[in-house]
Formats: structure tokens, sequence, C-alpha cells
DNA sequence: TTGTAAGCGTTATCAC
DNA sequence: GTGATAACGCTTACAA
């Protein structure tokens, strides 16, 4: 293994001399900097991450954590979590170049309530991505005890740096749409109870009615686990107990449109003719399923890139005031509503 | 920071005795040793990592990387990829209470030439897990020369620990089960050309066919890249020119199989009373897909898992010999195949 | 069974 | 501009 002593010694220099042409400090002489520079270059130098850890009291590493729901993850009965790894692509393409290594870890909860990550606890990384979820206060307080670095991603989190998603104005943009197209009974399959964005869905909800002068029906927003089951549950219970059916569907999330799109199909009910359906995510299980949906696009990557630059901002000043950006979201057409006039 | 200094202060013991103690060296005396660690409780000293690594020469953390092809990824031109996500579940679960952490990284590939991960040039890992991907051989071997534990997730690598997937069994099954419902004409939409995987799939199909004594027929194995657009060119090829069809459908892949999903969709075409169909992968692209399909299930949890084991064996004798475990396959029933009678 | 001391590869402080 | 040198937190001979 080369160190910094062979380099200095080829070059006849000291290793401070070495060390300072590393790190770009402007005091050396641009000639001994070049001369440094190519000994590195032929003798394939490359730098002790450890020993530079150990002497700066800086770790080299970035976490990115998420949260497991073990029992159910991959199934049918769950989220697939691909909210997750398409954040994680945003993370990885704009990490290229910098020294930053990515740490991975999922996090047990048992009986809610979530376990440290281990790279917390090891004190193995500069600064945390957290990626969605659902936590108590209590975990992310501790987390910030040992870690000041900490970002979170998905959802607006009072006093922590996000990256949140415009759920109510993404949900909005989709109710309106399809009242654009005609419809005006529409049935809202939102998420879970007693989740934030559960919340600001409904909110876009109620506004998109509220403009167009359609009353609030109780019976037209139902909320779901977010599961394929929890869809097809829901979308079930509507049409084996009213009598009358709504024109058009739209579901807080692409596992609950998973559901919906089973039972029309178990009922050979197809869409757009019968029905139309439209959905929130736009995940690869849109992208990918049968028929294609319309769908609220939120651009997933770029909230992992904008992640990253708000968690290095952050590494730099810690002090620097809370900030929460937000990603925009767009409406993919494919054609999964049909205009109508009523 | 808690220092094993300030524990040994606080002990009364010196840095060596509490540094054997931390490693459970036996020759501490059981006495000390509880002191020992009841001060380490007390003051929450954890280890230094980097400290660690520095002075044993050994990193603790394993890497895991994938491959990239941006362009396509998450599109219905690509291929969702969720084997690498399947595969990392198994690595994280068994990760567990090991010190190890995870590095992850994507890599490049420009004109066919996969780059080096970062994280193997600048020697942050013990150990090195690849998953799935075509790489080439000079990747590879670059690779081995700067990282000895190196194991393949997904293929059958010569020369290398493997973890691989029986392809040739697993599409042998899903054949042998459609002829086992009475299917004699099956077309199976095979993955690309040119890949280990994609002959080995042909050898399963060919071996089922052989066995039930239905000829071989070339208009019936067709080749497709990994992604929804390739399975929906390929079906729609044969529905458009053949005048006969087949009974049944086999494809290479999840996203294969969704673009027949959506051919048939377009059609009106129904599963499975107009034709069965049946795929080889079952991602959460089947699990979640509509409608359900009957499809060979790997196991890619365990792929990880098994991944893992395979590391830490070579990490700990560098010069066992090579080994490949093979994961087993099963059929998941999913009711997309109808059985007839000829 | 325990303590002393050298050393891992780097950065940072301070002379020169 | 550059070079000694101490220090970072830990492991490991070797000595006691």
């Amino acid at each position: 293994m080369v160190t910094i002593q062979d380099v200095a010694k080829a070059a006849g220099v000291s290793k401070s001399t070495v060390s300072m042409v590393i790190n770009n400090n402007p005091k050396v002489k641009t000639e001994t900097k070049y001369k440094v520079l190519s000994v590195i270059e032929k003798l394939g130098y490359v730098r002790n991450v450890s020993a530079v850890e150990l002497t700066t009291k800086h770790k080299q590493n970035l976490g990115v954590i998420r949260f497991q729901r073990a029992e159910l993850k991959n199934s049918f009965e769950g989220d697939p979590f691909t909210f997750y790894h398409d954040v994680a692509n945003g993370i990885y393409r704009e990490l290229q170049g910098s020294n930053y290594g990515l740490l991975h870890e999922e996090i047990k909860s048992t009986n809610g309530i979530c376990q440290i990550p281990q790279m917390v606890k090891t004190n193995r990384i500069e600064g945390l991505l957290i990626i969605g979820g659902i936590f108590d206060k209590q975990f992310i307080e501790t987390i910030r005890e040992k870690i000041s670095s900490v970002v979170i991603l998905g959802v607006d989190y009072p006093d922590y740096d996000c990256v949140a998603m415009d759920s109510k104005f993404g949900t909005y943009t989709g109710i309106k749409y399809l009242i654009d197209h005609g419809h005006r009974d529409i049935l809202f399959i939102n998420g879970p109870e007693f989740t934030t964005s559960t919340d600001l869905k409904e909110e876009g909800y109620r506004l998109a009615l509220a403009e167009a002068g359609i009353p609030f029906n109780e019976k037209r927003h139902m909320k779901s686990p977010f599961s394929g089951s929890g869809g097809y549950n829901a979308i079930k219970e509507v049409f084996e107990k009213d009598t009358t059916h709504p024109t058009a569907i739209f579901t807080g999330s692409d596992s609950i449109a998973a559901g919906v799109l089973r039972y029309f199909y178990e009922k050979r009910i197809m869409i757009p003719e019968d029905i139309s359906v439209a959905t929130f995510d736009d995940s690869i299980l849109t992208e990918f399923g049968t028929p294609p949906l319309t769908s609220i696009n939120m651009n997933k990557e770029q909230v992992g890139i904008e992640g990253y630059r708000m968690l290095k901002r952050r590494i730099k000043n810690p002090k620097a005031e809370r900030k929460c950006v937000t990603v925009p979201y767009k409406i993919i057409d494919r054609g999964s509503v049909k205009k109508i006039t009523g």
C-alpha cells in the first residue's frame, strides 16, 4: 500500500507538503504541486479514508435509512416501498464525484418503537437522510442528539430540514383533472388515517371539489392502508354496498390503485370505458401496470438530489436555519380517464 | 467523545486491557472483564471505527453494487431492477448484528465499459457483493486485483464465488406446469440474446418440451430485451403476423410479462379465459400486477442472505476453494393458467 | 493476567 | 512555501 510517506520520499518533499497538495491548499507552489501530483499518479496513491477520519474527526460516509415492516414487505398486503428506491437513485446520482460513501440501513420497529440505526450508534456517518416512513418524535430526536446533520425526505417534519412532496396540490391537480374531464362523482381512496400526507391529500381533494361546486360526500372519501389489499377491499365495499357507483376513482398511492385494478379485472369492468381511474405516485407499479394509469408524478429522484444538497449544506453550516423544499408534481396522462359529458 | 483511554482510567486498568475486553480476548480475568464492561456501559463508550480500521488494516464495511442503464431505468422501455432491491433486503437482514456497514454504489457504464466502483478504488471495503448485471471480464478482474473478497449474485460466473439462480430448472418447471395443464402450443418469450440466463432458460424450455414429446418450434421461442416494450412488441408480432396463436405464454421476466399483459388488455383478450400466461421472476410487478400471474419464484432475499454468508467465508479464508450455491425456485399459482383438454 | 509502548496514515500547528 | 512533530483512538507485541 502506497502511503503519503512514500509519495513524499519519491517527490523529494515532506509528508505535510503532500498532504497540502491533496487538500488543495493554495499555499503550495504550483511547481511542487505538479511534481507531487505526478508522483501520486505514478505510484497510484489513494488516501486512506480511515486515517483521514481519525485525524479530522469527520466521517467520510453519509447514511440513508428506511423503515421496514418485514412481514408485509413486497406482498400485496403491504407497500412495495418503491419510493425508497427511486429516492435512493437520486442520491446516488448526486453523490458521484464527492468523497462520501453511502451507507444503507433498514430500521426495524418493534411495537411501534423504531430502533436507532446502527450507523448512528457506532458513529459511522457525517450526516443522515431519512426516507419517508412513520416514526415518532423520540426516535428522530435521539438521532439528532448523536448526529446533528439530518434531512428528512418525503414529508414536511417540523423543525427538521426536509424535502417534501406537495401532496395537497398533487391531489388537487389529479381531482381537478377528473373534474375537467366531466366527472362529478369521484371516489377518492386516500391513504391511512393519522398520516400527514393523508390529511394533505384530503385538503387537496376538498379544494378541487369546492372550486367546482361539488359537495363533499363522506361516502366518496375512503381511507385505506398503503397496500394492494387495502385498495381492493375499499373498492369492493363501494361496489357491493352502494347502488350508485362513481364515474371516476382517484387513489392515494399506486399500491392502492393496484388493488382497485385487480377488483375491476375480476369483475371485467374495463378502464376507461366503464370507469375512469387515476392515481397518485407514478411508481414502477403504474409504469409497468396494466392498464397504464394517468398519474400524479413527483420526480422522486429529484427528492434524493435535493436531499443530498440540503444535507451537504447542513453539514457545512450546522447553524443554518431550518429549510424545507417542496418538489413539484406533474400529471402524466396515460389515457385511463374518459371524457364524459354530463 | 468517550475513548478507550477514558474507560481505562475509570475502570482503573490500562488501555490494552480495555481493548482486550472489547475484543473478547479470553485472557482477561472475568472479574476485570465485568468491571470494564460496566464502565463501558456507564460511559456509553463506542468503538471508533476509523481507529480500528487504521490499526487492523481491515475495513469495517462491505460493499454492494448494481449496474445502471440510466436512460432506461424505471421506464417501460427498461427493466425496473427489482431483483437488486429484493436481494439487498436479504443482505440487510443477514447483516444485522455484525460489525459491518453496508456501502452501496451504482455503476455507470459508458460504451459498455463499466467504471470501477469508487469504494473499491478508494479502498473503503473489506468485501464486495455484485448484484446481477452484465459486465466484462476486464471489469471484474480489475476489481479482484484490488479487493480479493468478491461474491457475484444472480449468475454463475466462472472462477468466482457465486449465488446463482437455477434458471434452467425454473423455466423447465414453468413450462412443465403449462404442459401439465394441457397446453401444447406454448410461446416462450425469453430474455435478451447473448445472456447466460437466456441460454439456460432455453435449455429448460427445450427440456420440458422434449419430455412431453412436443417438437421445438423456432417461431415459439422469441427473444426480447428485459423491458415492458420488449414483451409488448414480441406478443404483438405473434398476434398480428401469425394465423394460429399459442394457447399459453411463458415470459422470461416480469417486465416482459408486463408488456404482454398490456397488449392483451388493449385487445381485450382476457386471462385466463382467452389465453394462459405464466412468468419467471415473481417480483413486485407480478405481486401487484393485474391480473395476478402464476410465476416462478426464486426467493431473492435468500440470494442476498447466502451471498453475505459466502462473502464472510471468503474474507475469513481467502484461499478457500471457489463455491457456487444455487437458490431453489418454487411455483406460485395465481390462477392465470387455464386447464385445457385437447 | 495486566501494563508499556510502538505504530497505523493522516492532518494541523508551528517553526523556519 | 515547506518541513518537523504531535496528535487522533486503537491494537498488539513484548515486558513485567
